[in-house]
DNA sequence: ATAAATAGGACAAAATTTGTACGGATTAAT
DNA sequence: ATTAATCCGTACAAATTTTGTCCTATTTAT
């Protein structure tokens, strides 16, 4: 299916949340009760975010998470990176990858263009675009 | 990481072995000998490459599959979605799927151009476009 | 000091993907 | 007709990955 983890669906949601208050310093649980999501998954995805540098996060008694002043012009590959790792289609492209196929892969090499035009897309919606009406989205991706 | 299956990884290996050789007709033992890929697993992805389509299958001794006329000018897209299903990035699009977080997510609905993007995207290549040299292939991607 | 929070790591459970096997159906050749 | 080659469909165990939860250490406001 080839489609992205929960966890970077989560990621989505939550940032989206904090970007609502975008001067309020939402603490995990806040945010998991607004979300619907369980507090621990809640807290995960923001310790991912905040690792990935996506949020600030405030330690300590009145702490929690903060959107940082660009997050909410996140680009949709930021996000999903953020969570999931360098978005590829192919694990050749992966220096830890090791082929199996080897030699007989006519293919080595051929998919960073592909790869490039993919993150290219991604790169191109913000999180402020998802949050915008469904109608004036659908005409950017038509071109219209 | 985003990625595409092993599968899906020998879906293109494998017609592309039938595809230097478009007349003949391959048993799957023969692609399994000429890809390196173990017997039931070469056989497993000729299936499902034939059930999609994507294949012509003749059965019986001296049978084997052939790849049909226009296999080799199949888009990636096609290829993956004859692996992997529909390609979507999100479980919100897919039918099947119950969205836990419900109400509080402001993305619902949101993802559509998205996907489209990302299916345009893949849909530009072909597999003998994969096979050209990787210097040529880039000048398409960057529009040179 | 104490309470409120995050950081980071560890880990079991769940889900998915892979790889293999087996019995049945189909066809060509003898 | 019989035999051998070959695909078809399904089932299933093993391996891998992803999820979801918890625990301890650290930081900060009061």
């Amino acid at each position: 299916m080839l489609r992205i983890g929960k966890m970077t669906d989560y990621a989505f949601v939550v940032l989206q949340k904090l970007c609502d208050t975008p001067m309020e310093c939402a603490s995990a649980t806040s945010v998991a009760e607004r979300t619907g999501l369980p507090e621990p998954t809640a807290s995960k995805v923001l310790k991912m975010l905040a690792k990935a540098g996506l949020v600030e996060s405030i330690r300590g008694a009145g702490g929690g998470y903060k959107p940082s002043k660009s997050s909410c012009r996140l680009s949709v590959l930021e996000v999903i990176e953020a969570i999931e790792g360098r978005v590829f289609f192919v694990d050749c492209v992966d220096d830890a990858h090791e082929c199996t196929v080897g030699a007989s892969c006519m293919l080595q090499g051929r998919w960073d263009p592909i790869n490039q035009a993919i993150r290219e897309t991604l790169a191109a919606w913000t999180i402020e675009d998802l949050a915008k009406n469904q109608t004036q989205f659908f005409k950017q991706a038509i071109g219209g």
